[in-house]
RNA sequence: GCGCCCGUAGCUCAACUGGAUAGAGUAUCGGGCUUCGAACCCGAGGGUUGCAGGUUCGAGUCCUGCCGGGCGCGCCA
C-alpha cells in the first residue's frame, strides 16, 4: 500500500490545463530508479531480479542529496555481487531529468539523488491550485472504516484520559479521510447495564436527601459533585414524586457482605421499592443530563460524531438474540456449568468466555460481538476501535468471536490508547471516578485551551505514557509548541495586512509567473519541506500516527521563520514580492491543512 | 506466575517503521530588534538509546535473557 499516494488533481481554478506534478518528487524519482534497473535486467547486466521493492527515502543530511535509495544494499547480498559496484552501474543508468541535478554512489552502497535547483518551482501551482485540498490522496481508495472511539460509559464527565482518546481519534478520522478513506465516526453508548444501575441509584439517593431524608451515602455509589445537580433538576421537576423512606428502604441493608453484594442489594432494593417505571425514569435522566454534557464537552473540544450508537438499542433490536443464535448454529458455543461459552480459544484467544450466564443474563461481551458483526453488517469494510490500553486483553475474543462468525478478524483494527498520568507540579493526581476526584477534561480546557490540549494529546504516540504536568501547561503555556506553528500562521497574516496597509496587492499570476525568482537557499528549503506534505499525510495515515503531522508542522514553521528573519518578503520588486507572497501563501495553506487534521486553529493573529 | 505496552539529553518527546555522524522543545549559558509581529532567530554545553548477548553490509528499531515502570489475566464493564 505505501508508494501508492497519487495527488487528486481536481483543482477546477484554471490551471488543471497546465501540467504541475504529474506525481509527488518521491515518485518521480522512484521512477527514475526503476527505468534505470529495468535497463540493467534487460541488457542482462542483472540477472534474476529479486523481488526487491525499490524504496526511495528523503535524506537526513543534505549532503547525502535529497533522495536515497539503498536498492543496491538490500540486492547485492543476494545476487553475490558487491553493493557499491551494483549502486556505481545502477547510478550510471539513470535517465537524465531536467530535474535532477546528479546522482551519487556513497557509503556502503546508498545511491543519493541530488535535485536540479528549481526543480520545485511547479509546486507553488499546484499548491494555490489545490488549496485546502493539498496533501490530500487517494490511496485509501474509498475503502469505507468505521472508526469508533471515546465510547466512554455516560456515569460521569470526560476525564483527561477519554479527552485523549477524543483528540486521538479525531485527529486520526481527518488523518484517514485525507488519505482517501471513507470515514465514519461512533460512539458506541454503554447505556444499560450495571454502571448505568449505580449512577441511577446514586441520584436517586441523592434526589432523597433533598426530599430531607437521612442516611448514610453508601461508599460505593457515584459520589461525584456532577451527581447532585441531576438530582436537584430532578427534585425541582418532580417534587416529590420519586420519594420513599429512607428507614424503609434501607430496612435489611446486608451489612455482612462486601460492598459490591451491597450495591447490588441497594439496586434490586431501588428497583423494587421505586418500581420499574419510576425507575427508568430516573435513570432517563441521568442518561440524558450526562450524555447531553459529553456531547457538550466533545463538540467544544472540536471532537464529533458521525453517529451515537445505543447499546440499549441494539439489544432492542433484537441483533443480541441473532447474534447468540448464529454462534449456537456455527456450533462455537457450548454449555458448561449452566452457561453459554464461546470457544474462543479455538480463535486464538487463551480461555474460552462466558457470552450468557448461568442467571440467564449476558455477559457484557453478548452485546460488543453483536455490535461488532453489525459494524460489518452495515457494510464497513474495515472497522477501527480506539481503546483505553486496560483493554489489551479484550482484542483476541473480540476478533475470536468474529472469526466464529465467519468474518476477518484482520478486518477489525483495535488502537490502544495508554492512560495519561497526570501531575501538578511533582505531585501525581490520582484519579478515581466513582470517587469524584478526578480533573475533568473540561477543566483542562478551561485552564490550557482546547488548542494547546489538542496539539498536547496528539504530539505523542498514542501508545507512549503520557505525563500531562498541569502546572506547566497552565503557566508555561506560551512555551507550548502548539504556539510556535500557530505564530507563524499569524506573522504570514499579518505580512498580508501590512501589504494592504502599504497600499499595494498579491497577483497570484504574478505569483506563480515568477517562482524562478525564488532562488534563495532558505526558499529552497522551505519548498522542499513543502513538497513532502502529501508524503507526511500518507505514512501518518497508514501508520495511525497523527503525531507525526505536528512534527512536520513544526518543522515548516522552523523554516518559515528562519526565512522570515532572514528576508524581507514585501520587496519593491513587483515580480520578486508576488513571488515570494506565492510562497508564503503555500506555507499558509500547508500550515491550515495540517492544523485542521490536529483540530488546531489557525488564528489570524494572536 | 503468565500475557500485552513502554524504557532515548536534567525534564517532555521525535527518529521517515532496518539506513549514513540519534534529533527537537524545555531548562542552563552567550549573542541578535531604527527594517513585513522578538510568542522569533543564531550559537554553546548536554547521550555507552535500562543492561547483556545474538541476527547482517548496517540495530534506538528485529530475536533471546535479565533489570525497572504501566496495564491486563471475572459468569464486572
Amino acid at each position: 500500500m505505501a508508494g501508492g499516494a497519487r495527488l487528486l488533481h481536481r483543482g477546477s481554478q484554471g490551471y488543471n490545463a497546465r501540467p504541475f506534478f504529474e506525481m509527488p518528487m518521491k515518485q518521480r524519482v522512484e521512477n527514475l530508479l526503476r527505468q534505470a534497473i529495468k535497463a540493467m535486467v534487460d541488457s542482462g547486466e542483472l540477472t534474476a531480479l529479486p523481488d526487491t521493492p525499490i524504496q526511495v527515502d528523503r535524506t537526513r543530511d543534505s549532503r547525502h542529496g535529497d533522495f536515497s535509495s539503498n536498492y543496491a544494499l538490500t540486492v547485492a547480498a543476494n545476487i553475490g555481487s558487491r553493493p557499491r559496484d551494483l549502486a556505481q552501474s545502477i547510478a550510471t543508468r539513470v535517465p537524465s531529468s531536467p530535474m535532477l541535478d546528479r546522482v551519487e554512489v556513497a557509503g556502503p552502497g546508498f545511491i543519493n539523488f541530488f535535485l536540479a535547483r528549481n526543480s520545485y518551482q511547479a509546486l507553488i501551482p499546484e499548491i494555490i491550485s489545490a488549496g485546502a485540498r493539498y496533501g490530500s490522496g487517494d490511496a485509501g481508495q474509498g475503502v469505507s472504516v468505521l472508526l469508533e472511539f471515546v465510547s466512554a460509559n455516560p456515569t460521569g464527565p470526560l476525564h483527561i484520559g477519554h479527552g485523549r482518546g477524543a483528540a486521538y481519534g479525531a485527529a486520526l478520522a481527518r488523518l484517514l479521510a485525507a488519505a482517501g478513506f471513507q470515514v465514519t465516526r461512533e460512539y458506541y453508548v454503554n447505556d444499560r447495564g450495571r454502571q448505568m444501575d449505580i449512577l441511577t441509584v446514586s441520584i436517586w439517593l441523592r434526589y432523597l436527601e433533598l426530599c430531607g431524608q437521612e442516611f448514610t451515602f453508601p461508599e460505593q455509589a457515584y459520589r461525584g459533585d456532577y451527581v447532585r445537580p441531576i438530582a436537584e433538576k430532578l427534585h425541582a421537576d418532580s417534587g416529590r414524586e420519586f420519594e420513599i423512606s429512607a428507614a424503609g428502604l434501607f430496612d435489611g441493608f446486608p451489612r455482612q457482605v462486601g460492598p459490591d453484594a451491597q450495591l447490588d442489594w441497594l439496586i434490586a432494593r431501588s428497583r423494587s421499592s421505586l418500581g420499574g417505571d419510576r425507575f427508568e425514569r430516573v435513570w432517563k435522566a441521568g442518561l440524558d443530563d450526562i450524555l447531553g454534557d459529553i456531547r457538550d464537552d466533545l463538540r467544544e473540544f472540536g471532537v464529533e460524531f458521525d453517529n451515537w450508537y445505543s447499546e440499549k438499542g441494539l439489544i432492542a433490536s433484537g441483533r443480541v438474540d441473532d447474534c447468540i443464535r448464529k454462534l449456537k448454529e456455527s456450533g462455537h458455543l457450548y454449555e458448561k456449568d449452566g452457561a453459554l461459552w464461546l470457544q474462543s480459544s479455538r480463535f486464538g484467544d487463551e480461555k474460552d468466555r462466558v457470552v450468557v450466564r448461568e442467571n440467564g443474563q449476558t455477559t457484557y461481551f453478548a452485546p460488543d460481538i453483536a455490535y461488532h458483526l453489525d459494524k460489518f453488517d452495515r457494510g464497513f469494510q474495515r472497522a477501527i476501535n480506539i481503546w483505553g490500553a486496560d483493554h489489551h486483553g479484550y482484542i483476541p475474543r473480540m476478533k475470536a468471536a468474529l472469526e466464529a462468525l465467519g468474518r476477518d478478524p484482520e478486518a477489525l483494527t483495535v488502537l490502544l490508547v495508554q492512560f495519561a498520568t497526570l501531575y501538578r507540579g511533582r505531585q501525581k493526581v490520582q484519579m478515581s471516578t466513582r470517587s469524584g476526584e478526578f480533573v475533568t477534561l473540561r477543566e483542562l480546557r478551561e485552564e490550557v485551551g482546547n488548542d494547546a490540549a489538542r496539539f498536547f494529546y496528539v504530539t505523542r504516540k498514542s501508545e507512549q505514557h503520557l505525563d500531562f504536568d498541569l502546572e506547566l501547561a497552565k503557566s508555561r503555556s506560551n512555551e507550548n509548541p502548539v504556539y510556535y506553528i500557530q505564530y507563524a500562521h499569524a506573522r504570514i497574516c499579518s505580512v498580508f495586512a501590512q501589504l494592504r496597509e502599504r497600499g499595494l496587492d498579491y497577483d497570484p499570476d504574478g505569483a506563480m509567473q515568477n517562482t524562478h525568482r525564488l532562488e534563495e537557499p532558505r526558499e529552497q528549503a522551505l519548498l522542499a519541506t513543502l513538497s513532502r506534505y502529501p508524503e507526511v499525510i500518507l505514512a501518518a495515515a497508514l501508520a495511525y500516527e497523527p503525531h507525526q503531522i505536528g512534527f512536520y508542522l513544526r518543522e515548516v514553521a522552523n523554516d518559515f521563520h528562519v526565512y522570515y528573519n532572514a528576508h524581507q518578503i514585501l520587496v519593491e520588486d513587483g515580480a520578486l514580492r508576488n513571488a515570494r507572497l506565492g510562497l508564503i501563501v503555500c506555507v499558509r495553506q500547508v500550515l491550515q491543512n495540517g492544523l485542521g487534521i490536529l483540530g488546531v486553529t489557525a488564528p489570524v493573529e494572536m
